[in-house]
DNA sequence: CATGCGTGGGC
DNA sequence: TGCCCAAGCAT
């Protein structure tokens, strides 16, 4: 399947030896950090990493476990509270089911992180990756971490293409089959994959230069050729329905915890039509709650 | 398998 | 400026 004929060592121990000395520094990977959070720090982080950022996760992250560092006391919490503090994080679904899955774990797993992917499977809003992310940067075991990085890396040191084609299961295969037979070899393999996307091999200005898969890269070795890209692009922001959430749920926030009149949320919405269903949808998902005239965040 | 889902920074 | 991108998930 791999279109390549070198092991995976050659892959692997290029990467590994980059890593120790390019890693940032960044929380989750201080020894305090998990001396004070354990694997419910690596969980928080994440679900607040999903499609959000590094540099701005950090502040919320150190902010959100000063205020909740056990699962327990953010199962406790308010739904209002949580979405508060979420604050501008993005695709604030992502807080209810990190609140969700803090409730699960206080329920089913007596408040401890589950160790067991198939058990972190089955927690809300976590899915391939970040159960596997769990398993393996908080408990230190052998599986295959998939991202977006991971994704990209792969598809261009392997497969010589400019960028990976839509994410599928094949991604794990793959993955696994390069992944080091030692367990703590395969973790930083895990981590390194990812950090060498995000800092060197990264989407659009790949830095080959300083690459240390130069070597053996496929897709360097057949002159990397502009394969095609056939990537989901996002849908444009502007004068979405998205953007219109995002909006209300900014105004419920800043009122939070008072309600304010519905009728004053984005009353000077260009689209009325869009500026309804938005708080609809609001209300279906559990971000926003009606009573009477009133809107807010959920009690 | 395709789509909907926030927010802000970089080029 | 406008577009692209960012440690995905649920449906």
């Amino acid at each position: 399947m791999p279109s390549t004929s070198l092991p995976a060592s050659a892959v692997s121990l290029p990467l590994a030896d980059w890593y120790r000395g390019a890693a940032r520094d960044l929380p989750w990977r201080r020894p305090r950090f998990h001396e004070d959070f354990g694997a419910w720090g690596t969980l928080v982080s994440e679900f607040m990493l999903q499609q959000t950022p590094v540099n701005r996760v950090i502040p919320h992250l150190e902010a959100w476990l000063d205020r909740w560092p056990t699962p327990a006391a953010m199962a406790a919490a308010s739904t209002s509270d949580v979405l508060q503090q979420w604050a501008n994080l993005g695709y604030p679904r992502r807080a209810l089911w990190l609140h969700r899955a803090a409730v699960e774990i206080t329920e089913r797993h007596g408040g401890v992180v589950p160790k067991d992917v198939d058990a972190l499977l089955k927690l809300s809003g976590i899915g391939d990756y970040t159960a596997r992310a769990v398993a393996v940067f908080a408990y230190g075991d052998r599986h295959p971490v998939v991202d977006t990085n991971t994704r990209r890396v792969m598809a261009r040191a392997i497969l010589g293409q400019a960028q990976p084609g839509p994410p599928s299961r094949r991604d794990l295969e793959l993955m696994d089959s390069l992944l080091p037979a030692d367990v703590a070899e395969s973790a930083v393999f895990n981590a390194a994959a990812m950090e060498l996307g995000a800092t060197v091999c990264t989407a659009r200005s790949p830095r080959c230069e300083i690459c240390p898969l130069v070597g053996v890269c496929a897709w360097v070795a057949a002159g990397r050729p502009d394969t095609g890209d056939t990537r989901r692009r996002q849908a444009t922001f502007e004068g979405s329905d998205r953007q219109a959430r995002g909006a209300a749920l900014r105004i419920l926030r800043a009122a939070a915890p008072d309600a304010v009149l519905i009728d004053s949320v984005l009353a000077e919405w260009p689209d009325p039509l869009q500026r309804d269903r938005a708080i609809d949808s609001l209300i279906a998902d559990g971000l926003a709650e009606a009573d009477g005239e009133m809107l807010s965040l959920p009690r």
